[in-house]
RNA sequence: GGAGAGGUGGCCGAGUGGUCGAAGGCGCACGCUUGGAAAGCGUGUAAGCGCCAAAAGCGCUUCGAGGGUUCGAAUCCCUCUCUCUCCGCCA
């Protein structure tokens, strides 16, 4: 969440950026405003009160000890009254902080200069398109297809043991799948990340950490009967390792890499565009999450960029990076970088990496600081795909299609094993 | 799951109702000392919120979390949580 008192001093910036968002709550900012000017007061006076009871219990037990029981019985009467007042101002105090913290929660992050306005997808900024559309043999089969000739995964079996969205990969295809997430984790331990194996589940506090809750609450699991979370990305585990944690300024950037199942209700619509691995409960990725200083987070946010970017490349497949626009920009990022990459037989776009810099939002949220010469500052944190491997495997499936089988890119072939599916 | 012991500052560790944000030590920073270093000596060493233009200063909160008793709680009571030891179960 945003800081309250950069919304302060900055009220006209935060309405005029947040616009781009498309968020047009002016009142809500207002609100928030005068409520912070409501809880100062509550606290001045409850600080007040409490000064003076501190220092009527320390003249107690000095006439205690001296002996005069009955003055200090006097005192005591005093400080009956004071001692409500005190509850009540308590009380009052708790209602609005809470209060403040939820209104806050609906604000989202400023988005960064560079984000142009828009209204969804349609508006984004392609920023680079790399690798040609690959020509092939018509007519081409969609990866559903092809996972059932090759045998490689099963989507039935999947629903019938827990359901749709849920799918078997088998034979080559497993392997296919371990060959990619050892690929991705090696190359981002060769760009300085330390490997991490998250806990799946999390806590609520977790959840809020990281923004999913109270947001995005409809879209994880929730095992009620022991509030855990199963997570939706590795983000969630691995950013909340950080909170409530001042670092020293010389430990930054922290760079950590994770691979875990990710887990994701989606109650979405149903149809050609979710079709087989397009949209799932239960999918892989590899993520990679930086903690960075303010002044550099924007220099890191390029680097995890080209960092995907080599992936695709090495992969070779051909995408493009795109720079969403406002309307398109998740509630809690200030500047994300989509990469899709070309799926050859369902002619169009698949999204396979987020890369975002998300600022102090979360590490605000998460009491993520880091501590110089000065006093503590909140940290940035960025985070990205470092890919996520459904879409990859359908976009490989179906661009290296070939009369004899599917072909695996040269520089994944010492992972698998394997140079063909067929 | 059962029984017991614990959770104190960056770390170790003292503290069982009053002036305790907390002894002592380690670490760290600065200074003195030294040709230089070590040792030694001295000083300092948490976070959040508020008052203040700001600094200084002052006030409030924080000894796992939440609640309670009390004029007053690190210290007493209750609930939760985590860690350790033993037993049970188990990949």
């Amino acid at each position: 969440m945003l800081q309250l008192n950069y919304i302060q001093e900055n009220r006209e910036e935060v309405l005029r950026k947040l616009a781009v968002k498309n968020f047009h709550n002016t009142e809500l900012i207002h609100e928030i405003i005068s409520l912070d000017q409501k809880r100062k007061e509550t606290q001045k006076n409850l600080d007040d009160n409490l000064a003076e009871a501190n220092n009527l219990a320390r003249e107690i037990g000095n006439l205690f000890k001296e002996g005069k029981a009955k003055e200090a019985n006097e005192i005591k009467e005093k400080t009956a009254g004071l001692k409500r007042e005190n509850k009540e101002l308590a009380n009052t105090l708790e209602v609005i902080t809470r209060e403040l913290k939820e209104l806050l929660l609906e604000v989202p992050n400023i988005p960064h200069e560079s984000v142009k306005p828009g209204k969804g997808e349609e508006d984004n900024e392609c920023l680079f398109e790399e690798g040609s559309i690959p020509e092939t043999q018509e007519p081409a089969s969609p990866h559903w297809e092809l996972a059932e000739k090759y045998n490689i995964i099963d989507f039935n079996l999947g629903s019938k043991v827990s359901g749709a969205g849920f799918p078997f990969y088998r034979g080559k295809g497993a392997k296919l799948q371990r060959a990619l997430i050892s690929f991705f984790l090696d190359e981002a331990i060769a760009a300085g990340y330390e490997e991490f194996q998250p806990p799946l589940f999390v806590n609520e506090e977790s959840a809020y950490g990281t923004g999913q809750l109270p947001d995005k609450e409809g879209q994880m699991y929730h095992i009620t009967e022991d509030r855990l979370y199963p997570i939706p990305t590795a983000e969630v585990p691995i950013t909340n390792i950080y909170r409530d944690v001042i670092l020293k300024e010389e430990q930054l950037p922290v760079k950590n890499v994770a691979y875990s199942s990710c887990f994701r209700r989606e109650a979405g619509s149903y149809g050609k565009d979710v079709r087989g691995l397009n949209r799932l409960h239960q999918f892989d990725k590899v993520e990679i999450v930086q903690i960075q200083h303010p002044d550099r987070s924007y220099q890191t946010l390029e680097e995890m960029k080209d960092h995907a970017a080599g992936l695709l490349k090495k992969l070779a497949l051909p995408y493009r990076i795109l720079r969403l626009c406002g309307g398109d920009l998740s509630f809690t990022s200030a500047l994300t970088y989509d990469f899709e990459v070309y799926s050859a037989a369902q002619k169009r776009w698949l999204e396979v990496s987020s890369v975002s810099n998300f600022e102090s939002y979360q590490a605000n949220r998460m009491k993520l600081r880091f501590k110089g010469q000065g006093k503590a500052r909140l940290a940035h944190t960025l985070n990205g795909s470092a890919l996520a491997l459904p879409r990859i495997v359908a976009a490989l499936l179906e661009n290296n299609q070939t009369e004899k089988g599917i072909r695996i890119p040269e520089l994944l072939v010492p992972y698998t094993g394997f140079e063909m599916i067929d």
